[in-house]
Parts: structure tokens; sequence; C-alpha cells
DNA sequence: CGTTTTTTTGCAATTTACGCAACGTTCTAG
DNA sequence: CTAGAACGTTGCGTAAATTGCAAAAAAACG
């Protein structure tokens, strides 16, 4: 009987820090202290008292009147840290910017992390209204064409290890939830090279994907994301082609 | 006898967890447990204890030889939402923009924040090696253009509760320490609309700034900086007029 | 292969935080 | 203008989380 495997952190109080920050991170407008402790199950007192201590930190701040609260500015250093960090970015970039003034469609970079696909840059196009995702923002492996690229990438040992930790979730009626058909497709993206999402994580957003490996290494992917009408055969190809080429002018600069 | 209030905090985690991340920011290189519990002053569980809790919240990550901690992509996300908070930003760098290509230095935007300016973004010219600060970045009012810019829009009042509240550091040799020389600065400032920082700040820098404040409400503040040696009085004259055009602009829209 | 260095785990004392309830303050309505 | 409600803030006792020690495990080194 597979237990749910229950593990147990320290910190409460980060994680309950870090509630409180993604309900604003997710709110609309900046939530007030009764909003933050109903949507987080907390006391407003707990949550004052937290908010007090990020708001000491640097990582949120409060309106003039005091009632709302926001995000602070010191995740403007960490983020910029972090792309720091991720120099993947910098080098794929440039090439990306490229590959959209060529196809005129959005172009999205990603990182495996967690099994999961983190999206860390896009550049849209100028005919771009419609919004994939949220640069820092993550999605399914096995939902978008970075994640089977990069699924494709994998051993099948790992890739079985992959769909047994992971649970399959219907995001629209074309997302693959059985394993079989999930790994057939990323055996098709093994052979030609690039994976496709047909509204699978999205509706009405059809992506290319092409991953960035280099001696065994996972650096990431990168996507062409548009809406599905836009997506005809002569596109797809000419798409294919660029990103083929882009993918190997940011290998060898890897 | 005027005790150092010591204003007592909740969530002593959260500030530990603090410590811990601000000490990776700083690090050029991704640090070891053993680094980190060194230079934060924790025991070696502690700092592990809580690195795990700061990677289950996606805040840090490790190498893959689980050696060294990095910061993780989830600031990109928060630092998203701020720029997205921030709106100044979207309604300025336009203006900045344009304000660079016009006089080729360096421009920067700042807020105010805890008697602090924050750098909001900047905009680095062709010409530009001098690293003034790095986005995220905190400074002195008392030493920058862009503060002295916004100490200029405080009533008396609110600067003698200010500069009260302040300790004056010696950051070059140019630092107004005495609060008499930087009241006498700043009343120059609010004749004539615009703040020097004549490399009180750091050796070699000169910088220009203009206050961005309407209705009474201080939006923040943008410079222009270069190493000193390029401020000629006629460069300068320039950005003067330009600064005040773009500022007056930037007020039009805010 | 033994030694040293670093990371990880378990545990019990101590510290910290949680939520209740009461208080202050601000907003709302009659 | 006053009463009442709603929201924000504070204090405190209990309950729970955290700390650092010490010891084990793992990795690095020669």
């Amino acid at each position: 009987m597979a237990e749910q495997k229950e593990e147990v952190f320290y910190g409460t109080v980060l994680i309950k820090a870090k509630e409180i920050m993604d309900f604003i991170l997710e709110s609309r407008v900046s939530p007030t202290l009764k909003e933050i402790s109903e949507n987080v199950d907390m006391t407003k007192s707990t949550v004052l008292k937290i908010l007090k201590t990020l708001e000491h930190c640097g990582y949120v701040r409060r309106t003039e009147d005091a009632k709302q609260y926001y995000l602070g500015t010191m995740f403007l250093a960490y983020a910029q840290k972090v792309n720091h960090t991720f120099d993947i970015r910098q080098i794929t970039m440039p090439h990306l910017a490229t590959l959209v003034s060529e196809i005129e469609e959005t172009v999205n970079l990603g990182i495996v992390e967690n099994q999961q696909i983190t999206l860390l840059d896009k550049i849209e196009s100028n005919s771009t209204v419609y919004l994939v995702a949220r640069v820092g923002g993550q999605m399914h492996m096995y939902s978008s064409s970075m994640g089977k690229a990069i699924l494709a990438e994998y051993s099948d040992d790992e890739i079985s290890r992959y769909v047994s930790a992971t649970s399959f979730e219907k995001l629209t009626p074309n997302t693959m939830t059985d394993i079989s058909s999930l790994i057939e497709d990323v055996g098709k993206v093994k052979k030609r090279g690039y994976a496709f999402d047909n509204e699978e994580n999205q509706p009405d957003i059809f992506c290319v994907g092409f991953s960035l490996c280099k001696n065994n290494h996972i650096y990431g992917a990168f996507s062409v994301s548009m809406p599905k009408y836009r997506a005809s055969e002569e596109k797809i190809a000419n798409i294919i082609e660029e990103g083929k080429k882009i993918q190997a002018k940011i290998l060898s600069e890897l």
C-alpha cells in the first residue's frame, strides 16, 4: 500500500511566509490583512506578525495607508542574481531574439526544475496577444513542448522514473494523461528532434519545442508558441527549419 | 541616555533565512553549506535545515553534486510582480531610454524605500563601463543625487526627521556627513530643481538627479551618472536641460 | 584503505510562535 | 453626530517548533 510519503520539513514559518507571499503574487490587486488571512487559512494575528517580519526583510511593503500589502523590491536583487546564475539565458536570448524576428511568433526559454519546466524568459512577437505563461511560472513536462523535448533526452530509466513520480492532470481535452501515449509521443520526438504541444497545455495554443542538451547535460529548452489558427503546415515547417538552426547555434556556444 | 531601541521581530527563522539568502546573493560563486554556516554564524545543522526548507519553497537550489547552493527561479516570478506593481517603471523607462540615446550616459531609476534609494532599473549607454549600483541595490539618500533630489521635495519637518534617524557614513572624501552642509545642499536643490552627486557616493562617479513627484506624492527619482572626467560643464548643462524636459514629460503621465 | 573533511541525522532542552481574546482604530450607516 | 460594525493591533499562556550538540554517514584525500 503506497502511503503518501509525507516528507517533514522544518521552518513552518518559512512555508507560511511563502504561502503569504504567493498569495500576494497571485492577487490581482494588493490584498489586505483580512484577505490574506482568509485565503491562506491563518489567524489575522499570525499573518500580521509574519507580514511585519517580511516587511522588515524587504520582502513585502504596504501602501501609505498601511492597508494593502505588495511584494518588495528585495526580489529584484534576488532575481538579478538568478538571471546571472543561469547564464544559459545570456547565451540563448540573442539567438531566440533573431528567431522571433524571423518567424514572428512568441519564443520561450525554459529549464527543468523539480520535474517541471520553469519559464526563464520569453520574447513576444508583435502579433502576440495570447498569454502562454508568465516568466517564473511552471508547467508540466508531459503537457508542454519544452517538457517533451527534454523527456526525449532522458534514458528509458529516467522516463519511467518520471512517469511513476508524476500524477497526470487533464488540462485540456488533448492533454496526454495515459503513460503509453506519452511514451509513444516522446519516442517520436527522439527521432524527429523536436516536440509538439497541440493544445495539450492550454486550449488554442500550439507549440514547437527544442531541447538544449550537450554532453549529457540538460541546459533547458526553448519553444515557439502561437494560437492554433496560425499554426499552418508551412509555418510549422518553417519553424522547425529555423528552430533547428538556432538550436545548433546555441549548442555550439554552450 | 538614548538606548538603542531594539525592535522585536517575530519569525527569527525568516530573518535567518534572509541572512542565508543574502549571503548567497553576495557570494561571487555559489557557496557550500560550510561556507554559509561560517559566514552567517549558525551551526551547520541549522543552516542545513533552513536550506532544505528554502529548497522546498523554490528559493534556493543546489548544484547536481548537491554541494553548492544558489538562488532559485521562484524569485523571477516575484520580481516580475514587483516590476508590474511599480508601474512607474513602465511609464518612465521609455522616456529614460530616449534620454540615454540623447546624452549617451547611464540613466538610473530609483524609488524611496525605508529612508533609502532602491535602484529599480537602469539603462546603460554604450560608453559605460562603470558600475554605479546593481538593480535592486540600495544607496543612501544623503550621498546620492536621486536621494538629494527627493530630500528637496520633503518639508523641513520631514528633512529633520530624516537626518535625525540617519547615521552618516563617509563613503568617499566628498560625502556630506554633517547635517548643515547637507541641508544647505538640499536647499540649493530645491531652488534649482536638480541635484548633484559629486563623487559623494562613489569615487570618480558624477551624477545629476531629478525627482519624480506630483500632487505631494513621491514616485521616485532618476539620475544620469558618468565618470567624473566626462562631466564637463557643457555636458552637465546639456543633461540638466534634457533631464528637465524628460522630467516634465514623465510627470505629465503620472 | 585509513584518515580527514564535510554533510546529515536524532534528540532533549529551550525558545519561539500560535491563536485566543481583548483593545484601538477606522469605516459605515441611520 | 453617534452607534455599531469591521478591521487592524497587542499581550499572553500554552503548545509546538527550533536549536545545537554529538554521533553517524558519506565523501574527499592521500
